[in-house]
Order: C-alpha cells, then structure tokens, then sequence
DNA sequence: AAGTGGTCTAGACCACTTA
DNA sequence: AAGTGGTCTAGACCACTTC
C-alpha cells in the first residue's frame, strides 16, 4: 500500500458522473480532483506512521512517478496536508511528518449536530425562541443588510446525551430566517435542514472569548449566573459571500476547546485587543 | 494605481541580493517572490475599497496581463488572499470581495512584544521565575524528548502599558533552554531574542480555552482566585520539525480574543471535546 | 556537487455560472 | 454560448541544504 493507490486507477478518469452533488471538501475525504486522492492517501500513510514521527516523506518528483501525476499536482496534495499541520515544507530538505492531525471538516465545525455524531455522541437540542424584529445597527453591517431589514432571531439549548453543553443565539437573514421559521420545532440539525434548501456555507469568521452568563444562560445550562463561559462568535457566508448567518454560541467551560494550525506560510489565526461587545 | 506595481517593475528581478535575511511571510509583506508582490497589491486594493464592498475582481487572465504574469502566478497570489479570507473562489464566477482582513503576522501572534507594538501598546513584563528539572511524560511527548532529559520551566507576568494582561508558562527544550536562561531578567521579548540566536519558529498547534486562576495566577493578575481566564497553549516548531517550546498563556478576562477564519477549501480550526488538562 | 523544494511559464481541458 | 475558475501537464531555473 501506499506505493499505489488502493482503488483507483488514476490514469483514467473519463467517467466521473455518478456521485451526486458531492460538495467539494465535504464529508468525503477522496474528493474527485486528482490531487484530492493523492492528499488522502498521503494522509492515510502518514497517519498510519508509515513515515515514522518525525520522518522524511520522498522527494516530490519520487512521489510523482509513483502516484503517475505530475510534480505540480503532488505539490498541490502537499500544500492541503501543509495547510493542515501535517508535514513541514522548506527549500533544500525534503518534507518532515510534523504531527497527526486532527481532521476536521468545515462542515463538522459549523453544525453541532454533524460534529457531536462524528464523535460518537447524540446531540441533542430545544428551540428556546424564535423571533422576528428590526434588524440593529450591529446586525445591519455583519448581515450587509439594508436598513429597515428585519432578521429572525433565534436561541437554542444545544445538548450531548441530554447534558447541557451550550447556549446559541443566532441572527438570520430574511431569505434564511424565513426557511428557519418553517422548521419543525423538533429538527435536530438547523444546518443539514438548510443545505437541503439550497442555503450552502463556504466560508466564515470565528472569535473566541470568555464571557459571563446571563440570565438565560444561567437557566439553561444548569449555573450560576456570571459564571465564565467560553463563547465562539461566528459569521458565516454562501458561496457569493453573502452573510447566511451570524451566530453566537456559548459553552460550559471544561466541554470543548478549539483548536488552530498555524505557520509562517499559513496563517488564519489572529489574536485581538479588547474583545468588542 | 493598482493597475502596475507602485514600485516594481516586475519584468527583471535579477538583482534581489540587498536584502538581509529577509524571513519568507515575515514582518515585510511584500516579499521577494513574485506572487507575494502580486498578493500585497492587491490586498492593497482590496482593503481600500478599490473594488467596492462586496465587488467582483477582474479575472485571473485580466490580472495576468495586468501584471504582466502567468495565471499560474495570479491564482498563487489569489491563494493567499482566499486563505486570509479576503476572497471568496467558486468556478464559473468571478472572485467577491469577502472583507478587509484582520493582517496578522505570524511572528506577532507567536511574541507577545511584537504584537503589543504592532497596536501601539507599550508591552512589558517581568520573569517570575525559571528553573530546571526533569521533564515528565506530557512535557517529553509534547516536545519530543528522551527520557531523562530536562526542561527549562518560566512564569512570566506580561503587561500593556503595565496592566496586568496575561500570565506565560513556557516549557523549553534543553537546546532553546540554555538560551533563555542566559539572558537577562529585564529582557522584553524572549521571542525576539531567541530569534536572533538562530532559533527560528515556523510551525504552532493552539489550543484555546477557559480555565480557573491558581494562586500565583491571582497574584500575578490581581483577580480572585478561581477567577475565569482565557487559555492559549501552543506547541510551536522550527524549520526541522523539532518543538521549540510549550507554552501555556492566561489572559484576563475582556482583554484579548482570538480570530480564526475558515473555509470549505482551508479549515485549519476544529472543535473538540473534553479539553483534556 | 547533488538533491530538494520554491517559483514561474505556457498551454490545455473541464465544470460550472450566467445570460 | 461565452466567460470564469479548477485542475493537470511539462519543463525550466533558482535558492537552499547537505554531503
């Protein structure tokens, strides 16, 4: 293994049509792009520890020959598995394995739902309120709304095996809102509900910080009121880059922690003053 | 402007030896490759409005000739700017303007100093104490070493403009160890320092959560003990792969928040359960 | 001196969006 | 149907690391 691919021919790829919609980067780690399969078997072998801890990976032109592509896309395999803390990447040496990472799909990230059930774990959730008002200020400009606009309102109690684990308020746009507003009080997954109606998420902004419990917080999440509570803001937009969501969730502390890869070559991590209200 | 460089002429670049050491991705964003000078004008563009709030960018064969460059190029260039979330990417559209990026190096997010200076503030801080002793398992895994082998342990205080931010407690190889124990109390930025002796940072994996303040963490920032703080540890790397430091940091509550963007295309963020200690 | 990754080019075809 | 970004190829030269 890991010489050739497991089950694909490669050099063939005419008939590709049967499979979907398959969003790329989605659930499927073998995306149809050549240079996909090659980061996936790459990944596989690495994570196995075919390369040992701290081992060097084959040249580029060897990993070429070998997978029957060329240098361009294994270098395009090698900058995902980069991007992703798996391996280093410096002029002169070839790639050094850097550590097991930890994967982690867009997706997984943004729905509670698809995250608790990849662990295992049944997650669960109550609708608390769902509102429609005037869009504020704040919300205008993070929702790129014109004035006037209203926006749906939402707060839920998200849970893991019936253990309150989070709070999340959200804001939604109305062409969102209104798809929102329709769903059965009961549906687990608001996200996966969405993506079957057309609302797709490609891209989104994340701030991490410690905040005290409200009122609201406090009833829900079984403590005590002003007690800290690592809260995750996030603003989310479709593939045109129109905001779909602007979301807030709140965490008992001790339940989660984020985590971020980060290097001189890549970095989408940035640390703020004064976390704005 | 914006449509040629401001002041490169781009076709030769021979002559790029004056240059010092010139760190790739480093304090200057323009760097010395091609696609970085393409990258920084038109972020240049970008952020001051060039092309609109939510606008459309020219296509990549527009910006080629514009630039005189492949498309090859371009697309590198577009690269980072999608990976900074500054642009959306989906095939059959042109590229939207998603928004004006928070610009963070990676070396100000790795040294406190430079990131205080890089907002204006004046950082400060104050060694508490180092010491020396045998690494147990967790500190051996996280940085690699062999059994027996010691570590270098500080606690420093680190303020801006003498308020109390953050408490540090970096776990140092024996090779970056003996470095750090050389230099003088009053020394601002280890990070710098370090720098300078030949230890290069590369590579990080932060973790971010909240914890309680122990007794020195109290003193240290003045708050109760058991108070909430906003956690960051970092394992971080140099060029080789080998770990340079562990570092555990603890901020007052209010005083900094941390940003991540991510992308169906690069997610370099994940959410996990059970913060383990 | 040899090997390796970084950068750049030129051209090709395809999948998708929009009109 | 036209335009656009996504993918892939083949080849070239360079900067850097290692021996």
């Amino acid at each position: 293994m890991t010489e050739t691919f497991t089950e694909n021919a490669m050099q063939q790829d005419g008939a590709d049509g049967a499979e979907g919609q398959e969003q790329p980067g989605g659930s499927v780690e073998a995306g149809g792009a050549l240079y996909r399969r090659v980061a996936a078997d790459l990944r596989e072998a690495i994570t196995t520890g075919a390369y040992g801890e701290a081992g060097r990976l084959p040249a580029e032109g060897a990993l070429a020959e070998r997978y029957g592509v060329s240098r361009g896309t294994v270098r395009q395999a090698l900058a995902v598995l980069r991007a992703d803390g798996l391996v280093t990447s410096r002029r002169g040496t070839r790639r050094v394995v850097l550590g097991n990472a930890r994967v982690q799909s867009f997706s997984e990230l943004l729905s509670f739902t698809h995250w608790a059930r990849s662990m295992g774990e049944e997650p669960g959730g109550r609708l608390e309120s769902l509102l429609r008002r005037p869009a504020d200020a704040a919300e205008r400009e993070q929702l790129r709304l014109d004035p006037g606009a209203e926006v749906y309102v939402t707060l839920r109690l998200r849970t893991l095996s019936d253990t309150p684990v989070m709070v999340e308020r959200t804001i939604y746009p109305p062409h969102v809102g209104v798809l929102v507003a329709q769903l059965p009080a009961d549906v687990v997954s608001h996200t996966e509900h969405l993506r079957e109606h057309g609302i797709l998420f490609t891209d989104a902004d994340h701030t991490i910080d410690v905040v005290t419990a409200n009122g609201d917080d406090a009833r829900l999440l079984g403590c005590r009121r002003g007690a800290p509570l690592l809260r995750e803001r996030r603003r989310t937009t479709d593939p045109t880059g129109r905001p779909v969501e602007w979301s807030q969730d709140r965490y008992l502390p001790g339940m989660v922690a984020f985590s971020v890869h980060n290097s001189l070559a890549t970095s989408a991590l940035s640390r703020h003053a004064r976390a704005d209200d």
